[in-house]
RNA sequence: GCCCGGGUGGCGAAACGGCAGACGCAGGGGUCUUAAAAACCCCAGUCCGCAAGGGCGUGCGGGUUCGAGUCCCGCCCCGGGCACCA
């Protein structure tokens, strides 16, 4: 045996008793708490809060929060004070449904799950500033909630109208158009029809061209955009006035085409359209009513998918503008009211769906665009709806114009005989943020029969929610919260009457519509957000979270937070800075689901492989913004790597001469850490960190200290225990988090030989390695002198391409 | 129908217009071990060939270029979102 003194048993990578360690060391020495009155580079770093369902964390939920875990981390190491939150958007349907379901009360059962989420994420590791944590559900966050209807309120932006929804006389509830499959309710199956319920609207479409406007400048991803553009749907056209003979009454349409004027046949009016009862004739009435009270019957997502086209004659007619000529009226449920102006002019020659209608009712067919060459009353076989090259016929004086000269052209010539203007339309239609249920905020309104409508004043918030042991809606209609007569009786805040309250609850994407403004001040009893926390701390410098949520979450929050920046309530009008939409993870290359059997459940990789490992490999999996398959094999290659690391850590000598080899891997490594890290390349940068302990470890050599300790502070974002536990190895003290981020030397980052490639015609012949600085001349005579390339070569090249420090292409 | 993504080894995936397949999984061979595991080292797109070497290869068909996974045109397939929006 040998003489020299045995070493000390070396300790393991053993992640069961290191994170549990390493996490009381946080909570301990308050690591993960942010700075919060005196940021001196601050950094917000948001990520979607989770629904805490009763099922617990998922695997997605992880992916999530991991990837702005580690930018988080990442700004932190960079010397930033970075403050990222978490918290449980708590309230809703969903919360309620499953406790109806489960035959339990929310308010027991929703306290139960976020303990459980609770108890999950700490676990994960997050670097969250747990003081901060926000519920939507309580009532001192709630509170808060009704503040912001409030605003609206006063600010003129909420409003009270009829509205149509789907309604499931079996379930007795209002149904979103995503829980009506096929005209069914998707729970119970009954069949789904309209009712008209009076309900809150936030008057959004307002500010549809600011929304839209502020896209342009905003870092966020280009989906992302992409899909908020194309909800607020702007489209530019006219609205044409035709006349109804024997009225007063002038139906007013939209149109993106009023180049087709002299093609509108007929005009249609949505079912609803308010007038329709006035213009129909005696002769018509009774089929009009029977179609109105059919399209009543339907539910709104088959009315939306039915591409058959139906409709009823009022009887009345219009006059063309254009032509003069007398054209019918009709109404048809492929008019929608919400859209435009609830009425159309019909150019069956031109609009595939009014073509489909003019041939289920015969009604005449007239082509006013002819493509180049067309004759100008060739056929119409369908319609032809191509504005590209088109020029107008049969259209008086306007006969030969391109089409996208003709829109403005006859837009102009009818304002001038007041029959129209240009106007800009949205598709964009106001919130409705009523929800006839239980599990909400309450609207904090009042009904008197003296004062009206009378909001609740800001002193009597919250208006709490009060416990319904039986909160199961009923076929009323109405929110279970009218059955609590002590809770719905209240004297009127202004003249002391009698007054009833609103019983509707709000929407939860109210809840979440501004809930990154609570987190600075989430425990601040006397205001929805503190002056100077909310100075200090926002906007939001980058959000991160899925794409499901493009459309109406960061819209709503846009819209939000603009309204309380026009109110003085805050200084900016755009609350996220940066956004980005984060991939999804599927497995086995199949999506997950409960039917499926194919759920992860993180707690039981966290047991066996670690929190680290399991994090790391997440982000391993692919790339952060495309998602990921998540394979049970793959998961011991990161964990062999964190074994390395811990292993070099370990193992590393203070003394000794530095392999320059390493050195130069290890500055391009830091180089491209730190690049993929900030553009949540994550799993490339993980790479490139293998791809040097590799380097490092080769042969079972013993690293250097000075080779290890950037490697710590480098695998840190991704493997925060690991990193926290290897640098108290290494004999640092404090946390390895407020250790900076390494530098690279630019100098070592250019090799003094490189590996030229040689090609002939193309082709790879040969390699040469030679000084990096090498000229063309002479990189051309040493590649003629390899015998590999020499054989493809017969005399001179007819041309050279080189390229410095990579390659060279001959060309024979 | 429209709008995005994406199609690359056995698998997950890399790749400023310049060596396709980095990194990892699975696989094969080896070192160590009585043995196995672990660890470490090496091999590994595919076809022909004992080898040296060569041919072919990034969904399909064209094009631009000295050079294309990457750019352009036309298709096919998969995933996601929107969808009677006038």
């Amino acid at each position: 045996m040998s003489d020299t003194p045995s070493a000390p048993v070396p300790a393991p990578y053993d992640p069961a008793t290191l994170e549990p360690r390493i996490q009381r060391q946080w909570a301990e020495q308050g690591t993960n708490q942010a700075r919060l009155d005196d940021p001196a580079r601050k950094f917000y770093a948001l990520m979607m809060f989770p629904y805490p369902s009763a099922e617990g964390l998922h695997v997605g939920n992880l992916f999530a929060f991991t990837g702005s875990d580690i930018s988080a981390r990442y700004h932190r190491l960079l010397g930033y004070d970075v403050f990222q939150p978490l918290g449980y958007d708590a309230f809703g349907i969903h919360s309620e449904n499953y406790a109806l379901k489960v035959g339990a009360h929310p308010m027991e059962l929703t306290p139960r799950n976020v303990a459980n989420f609770q108890r999950q994420l700490e676990r994960a590791g997050l670097m969250v500033d747990w003081r901060q944590k926000v519920d939507t559900s309580r009532p001192d966050y709630y509170r808060w909630t009704q503040w912001v209807f409030l605003r609206l309120l006063e600010r003129g932006l909420a409003y009270k109208k009829q509205a149509a929804v789907n309604w499931c006389p079996s379930c007795k509830t209002v149904l979103a158009n995503e829980q009506v499959e096929d005209g069914a309710c998707e729970r119970c199956g009954a069949a789904v029809a309209q009712r008209e319920l009076e309900q809150w609207f936030f008057r959004i479409s307002a500010y549809a061209e600011r929304l839209l406007a502020n896209l342009d400048w905003l870092d966020w991803s280009a989906i992302t955009k992409q899909a908020q553009r194309n909800w607020i749907g702007r489209s530019e056209g006219a609205q044409l006035e035709f006349a109804v003979a024997g009225h007063d009454a002038r139906v007013t349409v939209f149109t993106t085409r009023p180049d087709t004027i002299f093609g509108a046949t007929y005009l249609v009016l949505a079912p609803e359209h308010p007038l329709v009862g006035a213009i129909t004739t005696a002769a018509q009435r009774a089929a009009v009513e029977a179609y109105q009270a059919r399209t009543r019957q339907q539910d709104l997502v088959t009315r939306k998918t039915t591409r058959e086209k139906t409709g009823a004659f009022t009887g009345a007619y219009a006059t063309n503008p254009a032509t003069g000529a007398p054209i019918p009226v009709w109404i048809a449920d492929y008019v929608l009211m919400e859209y435009g102006t609830g009425a159309i002019m019909a150019v069956p020659g031109h609009d595939a769906r009014d073509f489909d209608f003019a041939q289920a009712f015969g009604l005449p067919v007239a082509r006013v665009v002819a493509a180049p060459g067309e004759a100008p009353d060739a056929p119409l076989a369908e319609a032809f709806e191509d504005d590209a090259g088109g020029r107008l016929v049969n259209s008086g004086p306007f006969d030969g114009l391109p089409v996208a000269e003709a829109k403005g052209a006859v837009t102009a010539w009818l304002a001038e005989r007041g029959a129209g203007r240009a106007v800009v339309n949205y598709r964009l239609h106001d919130w409705c943020i009523s929800r006839q249920r239980y599990w909400g905020p309450p609207i904090p309104v009042v009904y008197c029969d003296g004062c009206g409508t009378v909001p609740v004043p800001e002193a009597q918030l919250p208006v709490a929610l009060p416990f319904l042991a039986d909160f199961k809606p009923d076929d009323s209609g109405v929110s279970p919260l009218a059955r609590d007569a002590a809770w719905f009786r209240v004297p009127c805040p202004r003249c002391g009457a009698e007054a009833r309250r609103e019983t509707d609850v709000s929407d939860t994407f109210l809840d979440s519509a501004w809930y990154f403004l609570r987190y600075p001040s989430a425990t601040d009893a006397g205001a929805p957000f503190d002056g100077a926390r909310t100075r200090a701390w926002l906007p939001v410098d980058s959000y991160i979270g899925g794409n499901e949520h493009a459309v109406l979450h960061l819209l709503y929050s846009r819209f939000i937070t603009m309204v309380l920046h026009d109110m003085g309530h805050l200084a900016f009008e755009e609350p996220f800075t940066r956004f980005r939409a984060h991939g999804m993870i599927i497995r086995e290359g199949a999506k997950m689901s409960k039917s499926k059997g194919n759920v992860i459940n993180p707690d039981q990789y966290m047991d066996q492989w670690g929190v680290d490992a399991f994090r790391m490999y997440l982000m391993f999996l692919g790339p952060y913004e495309e998602g990921g398959d998540f394979r049970d094999q793959g998961i011991s290659g990161v964990r062999r790597f964190l074994d390395r690391v811990w292993a070099s850590v370990r193992d590393a000598t203070a003394e000794g001469a530095a392999d320059p080899a390493v050195a130069r891997k290890l500055h391009r490594t830091i180089k491209k850490v730190g690049e993929d890290t900030a553009t949540l390349g994550y799993n490339t940068a993980i790479a490139a960190m293998m791809e040097y302990v590799n380097v490092l470890r080769r042969g079972e050599r013993a690293p250097h200290r000075h080779e290890v300790r950037p490697l710590v502070q480098l695998v840190a974002p991704y493997a925060p225990h690991l990193a926290e536990g290897c640098w108290a190895l290494l004999g640092e003290t404090g946390s390895v988090f407020d250790a900076g981020w390494p530098a690279f030397d630019p100098a070592q980052l250019v090799d003094d030989e490189v590996e030229l490639v040689v090609q002939v015609n193309g082709k790879v012949r040969g390699k040469l390695r030679v000084p990096a600085g090498v000229a063309e001349g002479e990189a051309l005579a040493l590649a003629l002198a390899d015998p590999g390339v020499a054989r493809f070569v017969d005399g001179a090249p007819k041309k050279v391409i080189f390229v410095p420090r990579r390659l060279l292409n001959l060309v024979v």
